[in-house]
RNA sequence: GAGGGCGUAGCUCAGUAGGUUAGAGCGACAGUUUGUGGCACUGUAGGUCGUGGGUUCGAAACCCAUCGUUCUCCCCA
């Protein structure tokens, strides 16, 4: 026998680790539905054509295929051989897979809204916490199983829409007090940018490359931007562009000097201006900034792009999003515009664990634990269990007789806070010893004043 | 897809000019006479040195392959 292991790129989560996961999930579902999100779920895998072509060409290669199940059926065995062909010659053929693992939460969103378009109310709001799979390299900050945390309005082009994903962004990050920088950025923009350096047909290569800004420098940029042909001038242009800075008013105005000829480019920088303009009131001291270098590989964005950067760590997005004009009509329902974003939570507890960032009260579970000290002894202290069980105390008895010893040292290993001793004289007396643990301190107590204790306790728990 | 680092006890790691029965700390378990834990002391268990080849009188150590893991690039959350 071999020894057990996982697939490359995924874990497993132990208690402490669960509670804190938990502790981001449920922060943000909180504030999702408190803004008027929906909770949707969907399977775990696609039909493989519904994900194939949306995520570009890199996108593609990191669906996890599913492999159908009986080709070793003799009846099929020619056209499993055949399929198989096919798929070495690169090609994918539905004979040898024809369902994958759900690559993001957004296209299987979409698949849902052109399935259900008409029994949906519009603009229709969703958030959807699931997992999703990517055949990717694993490193840091980076998995093959990990889960995402969408937020999506669907049938509305209101820029409303926009700065309520910015207060939520905040909401939560506050709420988490990570400290984050939000950024923003406009695919009109980078199209007019575009426009004025060649042509349509470069607002991907120069996406690509100027969002590496950061990470490789503009020397890097350059070269990679002359390598692909773009012409001197246009990349003096593209320099002029990054060296914009200052406050987000400063960038603005900075930009419209640049680009203000580009209707497309006023119309983009109008939209970020009244997105801030609006928001700006409710976000509290969460950094907020126009950042013209943010591109995101999506390629389906159309206006307002969002990213978020955690403050003080190296690491990648935490999340992002942005708006779309028309994602379902790759489903055959056009005209249905949104604006969507994501948390990126795997990245988010990395972070948090870095920072220190977790409650400490988070690990603690069970609330008391009762002491077996006997056959009568345990079955009164079952008793006066169930009664604080069915208050919602989380309470335990321990499992059999033994020396206080070991007794002790199992409440201290789970962080029990207090234990209960119910032995012959508490029996005889109708009351327990009521033990806190950290502090050494104890007391008699009957049913009715254990319960309130906890209850009590349950309300304040600074006690 | 390309390129590095690292695989020794449950965990963190020592251990190389190749040389006896491979070590430590922490953890686990047991005990220091069974109604009060954390500390301390004593003892016990636990290792095909990732796997398979090769070099050698002799390999945890050197070489090759392989698997796992981790990091960087590409790309992304």
């Amino acid at each position: 026998m071999s020894k057990p292991g996982l697939p490359q790129g995924t874990r497993d989560f132990s208690a402490t680790v669960v509670q804190r996961r938990q502790y981001i999930f449920q922060t943000i579902r909180r504030v999702f539905e408190t803004y008027g999100f929906q909770p949707l779920e969907t399977p775990a895998m696609e039909n493989l054509e519904t994900l194939m072509g949306k995520y570009g060409e890199e996108g593609d290669q990191l669906i996890f295929k599913i492999l159908n199940n009986g080709l070793a059926n003799p009846d099929k065995a020619d056209r499993s051989r055949a399929a198989l062909e096919n798929v070495l010659a690169g090609k994918s053929s539905k004979d040898l897979t024809e369902r994958a693992l759900r690559y993001d939460l957004t296209i299987p969103f979409a698949r849902y809204v052109a399935m259900n378009h008409g029994q949906l109310t519009f603009p229709f709001k969703r958030y959807q916490v699931q997992p999703v799979w990517r055949a990717d390299r694993p490193q840091k900050g980076r998995y093959r199983e990990f889960y995402q945390c969408d937020a999506d309005i669907v049938g509305s082009s209101s820029l409303q829409n926009e700065t309520e994903l910015v207060l939520l962004y905040a909401a939560v990050f506050q709420a988490l007090q990570l400290p984050i920088t939000l950024k923003l950025n406009n695919r009109k923009v980078l199209a007019a940018l575009a426009q004025t350096c060649g042509g349509p047909e470069w607002m991907v290569p120069i996406s690509v490359a100027i969002d590496k800004l950061d990470k490789i420098g503009w020397e890097k940029v350059a070269a990679e931007l002359e390598n692909k042909g773009l012409p001197a001038a246009a990349i003096e242009k593209i320099k002029t562009y990054l060296s914009i800075s200052g406050n987000n008013a400063q960038k603005a105005t900075a930009m419209r000097a640049l680009l203000g000829s580009e209707a497309q480019a006023e119309t983009g920088l109008a939209e970020l201006e009244t997105i801030l303009a609006q928001a700006q009131p409710f976000w509290g001291n969460t950094t907020v900034e126009l950042d013209f270098t943010l591109a995101r590989g999506l390629n389906y964005y159309t206006g307002t792009i969002f990213e978020v950067k955690a403050q003080g760590v190296q690491m990648g997005s935490i999340g992002g999003g942005g708006r779309y004009d028309d994602l379902t009509g790759l489903f055959g329902v056009p005209n249905l515009p949104g604006v969507g974003i994501s948390f990126g939570v795997d990245r988010i507890y990395d972070v948090m664990e870095e920072l220190a960032l977790f409650p400490t009260t988070l690990a603690e579970t069970t609330q008391l634990l009762f002491f077996h000290l006997g056959q009568k002894e345990a079955a009164e202290a079952f008793r006066w269990m169930q009664t604080l069980r069915a208050a919602g105390i989380a309470t335990e008895l321990f499992h059999e007789q033994q020396k206080f010893d070991k007794q002790f040292r199992y409440a201290e290993k789970k962080q029990i806070p207090f234990v209960a001793i119910l032995g012959s004289d508490e029996l005889a007396a109708g009351k327990i010893v009521l033990k806190n643990l950290s502090q050494g301190s104890q007391s008699n107590m009957g049913l009715e004043d254990l319960l309130l204790f906890f209850q009590q306790r349950a309300e304040n728990p600074s006690r």
